[in-house]
Order: structure tokens, then C-alpha cells, then sequence
RNA sequence: GCUGAUGUAGCUCAGCGGUAGAGCAGCUGAUUCGUAAUCAGCAGGUCGCGGGUUCAAAUCCCGCCAUCAGCUCCA
């Protein structure tokens, strides 16, 4: 063994160190700003405890909280202080999981009955008092039968299901840390007090390794950061995503409703947000008449046989409605639209001159879901998608792709969706039952997505077994205004369908061939695709798509016939404008207009009467000073032409 | 569907064994006002639904329904 080792900077410098050196011990080498800063390192591309000696030569990167993974590991010691404080105060609880996820961390504890909102405080205030002990983090590896008869003994009967599972060979390491020990892979902070600010956010059931047939766990939630005010921030955030809720907002500006009385999942769209729907849709129709669609339309029930051949019977039956009988047949409520737009496509013989057919339909479905997870307008039972089937041939496919993703793309800047993931969701080969349709095919179709990806540039991530059952899929997800992702386009390539239902078109040789079938929504629907909307603007929407997008306020009732008459020019200019008569002050009525969110406001007094011009407001920016009612007008329409969005 | 919490006026919420309360919204009247709430009066509820305990239930118990936070699932 070397005496000394050559450790690697990320900057290219090299640095002789004894061997067995920490990477601590290196950072401190490096600065003192840096050492205090370290939670973890990465050496030789693995991520490591900062105590850790080094045996070896390589490169070596500290990691911070600045680091994805250095937060990860941060956030990963503090769920270990909340086991210990929780197995202080409930001596008798089970350890399940505790790992760190996106914004925080959990940990999943077996637990007669539930935590109260209290035990959180005191579990709290547990947890500060391990941070002042400032206990160390010491890891220890054991043997498999060491750390059964271990856990076992502590009854830790999940973490024994763990290390059971663990390969043969693998090394088994724990951390300690005061009296706590628990079963982990680390690596950790050194100690404790490292921890500065932390907090429980809440408390939720969770199935012992998500499955439904295990136990229920109790899963408490939480967040850390390095500072006071990283954490303080966080919590503003949270405070934010709550305050743009699009239940709240939509009944605060009255755009949808749902009904006990009616059944849960099923939305009223109230005039206001059914204006908005109204304006997506037709900017909708608009742009893919102007891209080589053709609208229809089709019923909303079929026969069942319909939907045995389609394979939806077999394949989705959990998610349909149960049959209805008319005059002896079975019917369903339609999940889908595509059997319909086939039947549609087999009407006539097809030639392959006729192809592509690009067919939308905004078609309204109806799926089960479990109640559970019903939300809002985001997950409802019924729901209008902006649905499409492009039928194509073989040759045409990647083509037609790539002009749909490029579709996909131009509505999501539209709306002011700036930033996006692309995921291809492909079959799980493991699980090859879980699909119809034969390998060359599944192959064929995500070779072709894969490709039209590649070609408008959009980067990705495959996902498998994340496919539908009859199709590869690209999923787009969406980044509002707070970062957070939403289930945007999705666009799937077919190749079972027209063979279940036997599609055909003749050839240029005088054959019949089968064409290709591509399904794709670019907004998803308009429930989930409005509800958020109404989040990522938070309730303010740009001014082409407000409900209203002109208050007009005159200020006694002197001006009455002066704002009816403004009111009437821009009504004929087209615009969405009402006049608040009420017998109130000017204040209330402007309060009243700033909380319903609309863009513009124009006071009108004795003064704009008598010179003929109008007092501007905007939405949140406050008074804009008098112009002429022409000049107003065209910044309005022209901010509703360009589509502007201000987010 | 599962775990936990919640359900009182249109909305937000108080009341938690003795026969239902506030603010906002609504209605009526007064006020005619210059950039985020004028004043006064009136009206509004089989306390989610069904059963039970009790002299007495919004309040305690049981069942159901719905909502919320998650889990699982998804457009």
C-alpha cells in the first residue's frame, strides 16, 4: 500500500496526501470556507462520508448544499435525528424508510394509532435538542447475519426485511449516531449540529414500500436547510403554491364549481371560466386548422363490442364505467376517442394519397378513478381532451412527429410555459404482458420517437415501463410560474390499434397496407390543462385570455351614460368589458376589481367627461394616468392580439 | 380503494351536552364620493346524511357520503 496518494481537484490540480487522508481533512487543506461548507464528497464518482479515508489515488469533488447531492445527503441526516427523536419520545414505533426527496425529506414510522399536531412539536423540539448534542455520525459495516441479529433484536422488523433483501455479498453499513442506530448507506454528515434549520411539515399514511397490500406506515414529512432564512423562504413558497390553489382561486373568481349533489369529479364550468375554455378552445381549433387538422365530433357512448376489439375491454375495463343496456345491446361510456375516429377512418376505401388524415376532436371521456385521488378540476371522472389521431404511413411517421412535437412545443410558449422535461415512456421488458402488440412493432414506434425528438431538439429521458398499453408514449411535463411540473402533451405512436380493427389503405402498388396511428393531445384537457392555468398565473390571466378584461368604474352617477357609451366602443372593438353601476365608492369598486384579477380598469369622473378621455388602471401597477379612449384601446388590442403573457 | 383529519348561513370561521353566532357576500335605505373596503337597517341555517345514547345532541357513540393531506394510480 502507497504511502502517499495523488487526490484530484475538479479544477485539474493535483495534491499529494497521506494515504488514508479524509476528504475533510483535503477540503481543509483547501480553505477554511470550504471546510465549513463541506457535507459530503464525491470520490472516484461516488458520493462519501466526509470521515471516510481515502485509499486510493482519484478525484475528488466537495460537495455542498449547493449540490444536489450534498442537500440530499444534509436532508438525509436530519430524517435520521427525527427516527432518533421519535424512537426517544415512542420508544415502541418500527423504523421504515427515510430517505430525502425533491424539497425535503420523510421518514416512515410503524406507529399504533397516528401522530397529533402536538407530538410533531414535541418530536420538534426532540429533534433541536439532538442538533445541541451535536452528536457524531459514526458508520459501521457489518456482516449480513450481524446486522439481522441486530435488528432483530431491536425488533426493527422492516429494517430485517431490508437487509434480507440485500445481495449476499454486499456490504452492510450502519450509522450511529448518540444511542440511535439505524440500517443505511449513507453517507451522512459528521455530526449532528451540522443541521441549522430545519422543519415538519406534515403527516401522511404510506404503504410499507408502496404497496397496497402492506401495512400502512405513518409518514412524517419535513424540510432543512443550511440557513434560518433558506428555510423561511421555503415556507413563503409553500405559502405561495397555497394561495395560487386553483380551488381557491376558482371559486374566488367564480369559474367552476363541483357538487356533492352531482358527484365528485364532475365540474361546473360557471360563465367566467367557461369564457376562458371558450377562448383556448377556439385559439385551439384555429391553429390546428391552420397546421392540416380536421375537426369532428363523435357520441359519447358505444356499443361494448366496440370496445373489446379496441382491447380497452381487457385493457382498461378498472378505469370504464359499468355497461348500460338500450334495447338488448351493452353500451360504455367512452374513456377514449380513438375506436371512433377509426370506425371514421374505415368509412371508406383509403388510398395513400389520402394520407396523413389528421383528425381532432376536443372530446369529452369519462374515466373511473378511485376516489382517493380525485383533486379539484386536476383529477376529475369527466373531461374534455384535445384530443388528435394522425393516421400516416410507415414512411410519413417521423415527419408527422416531428410536426407535433413542434405543435406542442408552440402551445406551451403560448401560455408562458417557458420550460419543460420531455419524458419517452417505453414498455417495461420485464413485464412484456403488460402490453398488446408484438417486439418489432413496440420496437418500430419508439425507434421513431426516439428519432423526431432527437430531430426538433428537444432533450429527454426514458422511462420504461412507463408506456401506455397499446403504445410508446412522450410525456411532456410542464413548469409553472413556481417551478412546479405538470402533466402537459402527450403524444403516442400505434401500431396496434388499426391492426385490431384492421386498417388498411391501398398502395402505390394496388395492395393494402397498414397504416401507422399516432395519438396525441397538446394540452391533455381542458379541466387539467385551465386548473393550471388558473396556478401558474396565479388567478391573473394575460389580458386575450382574462373573463374580463375592461372594469369600467365610473365614480358617481353622473358619469353613468359616459361609461355606458366607453363601455359600448369597446364591446364593438370586441373586448370583454363590465361596468360596475353599484352605488359605491370608487375605492370598493377598484378593491372589488383588483381581487377578481382583471388587467384593466378605467375610472371614469367629472373630468374624464368633460375633456372625452379615460383614466387607466392597470391590475396590481395602480393608476397609469389619463389617455384617450383610442389609445387605450390599442395597447388592449394589441396585447390581446400578440397574446401577451406577463406571469 | 387505504391511513389520518375535517364537514355549522352563499363564503371564511367561532360555538363542542341545555333549544344556533361573527365577519364578508345578499337585500333595503341614506350617501354622489378621484385610485384596494361609506354608514345604518333587514333577511339568511331540519349544524353533511342516517341511526343510537340521553330528560335534553351541532356537541357523545356507530354507519354512510363528501372534502382535505398523503399512499397507490393517471389526462
Amino acid at each position: 500500500m502507497a504511502d502517499r496518494i495523488t487526490i484530484t481537484l475538479p479544477d485539474g490540480t493535483k495534491q499529494e496526501h497521506p494515504n488514508g487522508v479524509t476528504s475533510r481533512e483535503v477540503a481543509e487543506a483547501i480553505g477554511r470556507r470550504l471546510a465549513k461548507a463541506a457535507v459530503a464528497a464525491r470520490f472516484n464518482g461516488v458520493v462519501i462520508d466526509l470521515t471516510r479515508p481515502l485509499e486510493e489515488d482519484g478525484e475528488l469533488e466537495i460537495l455542498t448544499f449547493a449540490d444536489r447531492e450534498g442537500r440530499d445527503v444534509y436532508r438525509h441526516t436530519t430524517a435520521h435525528i427525527l427516527a432518533q427523536a421519535v424512537k426517544r419520545l415512542f420508544p415502541d414505533v418500527r423504523l421504515g424508510i427515510g430517505p430525502a426527496i425533491e424539497d425535503g425529506f420523510y421518514y416512515d414510522f410503524d406507529v399504533k394509532g397516528a401522530f397529533t399536531p402536538e407530538d410533531l412539536e414535541k418530536i420538534e423540539e426532540e429533534m433541536r435538542r439532538i442538533v445541541s448534542e451535536d452528536l457524531p455520525l459514526e458508520r459501521l459495516t457489518l456482516s449480513r447475519e450481524e446486522a439481522i441479529a441486530r435488528f432483530e433484536a431491536m425488533g426493527e422488523d422492516y429494517k430485517v426485511e431490508l437487509i434480507k433483501e440485500l445481495p449476499e455479498d454486499a456490504e452492510i453499513s450502519c450509522y450511529k449516531q448518540g444511542d440511535f442506530i439505524d440500517l443505511c448507506a449513507g453517507p451522512h454528515l459528521p455530526s449532528t449540529g451540522r443541521v441549522k434549520a430545519f422543519k415538519l411539515l406534515n403527516v401522511a399514511g404510506a404503504y410499507w414500500r408502496g404497496e397496497e397490500s402492506r401495512p400502512m406506515l405513518q409518514r412524517i414529512y419535513g424540510t432543512s436547510f443550511e440557513k434560518r432564512s433558506e428555510l423561511e423562504e421555503h415556507l413563503h413558497r409553500i405559502e405561495e403554491a397555497r394561495r395560487r390553489d386553483h380551488r381557491v382561486l376558482g371559486r374566488q373568481l367564480d369559474l367552476f364549481s363541483i357538487h356533492e349533489e352531482i358527484g365528485p369529479g364532475l365540474v361546473l364550468w360557471h360563465p367566467k371560466g367557461a369564457r376562458i375554455r371558450e377562448i383556448v378552445e377556439n385559439f385551439w381549433r384555429e391553429e390546428h386548422r391552420r397546421r392540416g387538422y380536421e375537426i369532428v365530433y363523435t357520441p359519447h357512448i358505444a356499443k361494448s363490442d366496440l370496445w373489446k376489439t379496441s382491447g380497452h375491454w381487457d385493457w382498461y375495463r378498472e378505469n370504464m364505467y359499468s355497461p348500460m343496456e338500450v334495447e338488448g345491446s351493452e353500451y360504455l361510456l367512452k374513456p377514449m376517442n380513438c375506436p371512433f375516429h377509426i370506425l371514421m377512418y374505415k368509412s371508406e376505401t383509403r388510398s395513400y394519397r389520402d394520407l396523413p388524415l389528421r383528425w381532432g376532436e376536443l372530446g369529452t371521456v369519462y374515466r373511473y378513478e378511485r376516489s382517493g385521488v380525485l383533486h379539484g378540476m386536476l383529477r376529475v371522472r369527466g373531461f374534455t381532451q384535445d384530443d388528435a389521431h394522425i393516421i400516416c404511413r410507415p414512411d410519413q411517421l417521423e415527419d408527422e412527429l416531428v410536426e407535433v412535437f413542434d405543435l406542442a412545443r408552440f402551445m406551451m410558449k403560448t401560455f408562458g410555459y417557458e420550460d419543460f422535461d420531455v419524458m419517452l415512456s417505453v414498455r417495461d421488458p420485464e413485464n412484456k404482458d403488460k402490453y398488446i402488440g408484438d417486439d418489432e412493432g413496440w420496437a418500430l414506434a419508439e425507434r421513431a420517437l426516439a428519432r423526431a425528438l432527437e430531430r426538433v431538439g428537444f432533450e429527454y429521458r426514458i422511462e420504461e415501463g412507463e408506456a401506455k398499453f397499446y403504445a410508446p408514449a412522450v410525456d411532456i411535463n410542464l413548469k409553472d410560474a413556481l417551478g412546479r411540473g405538470w402533466q402537459g402533451p402527450t403524444i403516442q405512436v400505434d401500431f396496434n390499434l388499426p391492426e385490431r380493427f384492421d386498417m388498411t389503405y391501398i398502395g402505390e402498388d394496388g395492395r393494402e397496407h397498414r397504416p401507422m396511428m399516432i395519438h396525441r393531445t397538446v394540452l391533455g384537457t381542458m379541466e387539467r390543462f385551465i386548473g393550471g392555468l388558473i396556478e401558474h398565473y396565479a388567478g391573473a390571466f394575460p389580458t386575450w385570455l382574462a373573463p374580463v378584461q375592461v372594469v369600467v368604474i365610473p365614480i358617481t352617477d353622473r358619469t353613468h351614460a359616459y361609461a355606458a357609451e366607453v363601455a359600448g366602443r369597446l364591446e364593438e372593438a370586441g373586448l370583454r368589458v363590465e361596468v360596475d353601476y353599484r352605488n359605491e365608492k370608487m375605492g370598493y369598486k377598484i378593491r372589488q376589481a383588483e381581487l377578481q384579477k382583471v388587467p384593466y380598469m378605467l375610472i371614469l369622473g367629472d373630468r374624464e367627461m368633460e375633456q372625452g378621455t379615460v383614466s387607466v388602471r392597470e391590475r396590481r401597477k395602480g393608476d397609469l394616468g389619463s389617455s384617450s379612449l383610442a389609445e387605450f384601446m390599442d395597447r388592449v388590442l394589441q396585447e390581446v392580439r400578440e397574446k401577451t403573457v406577463n406571469v
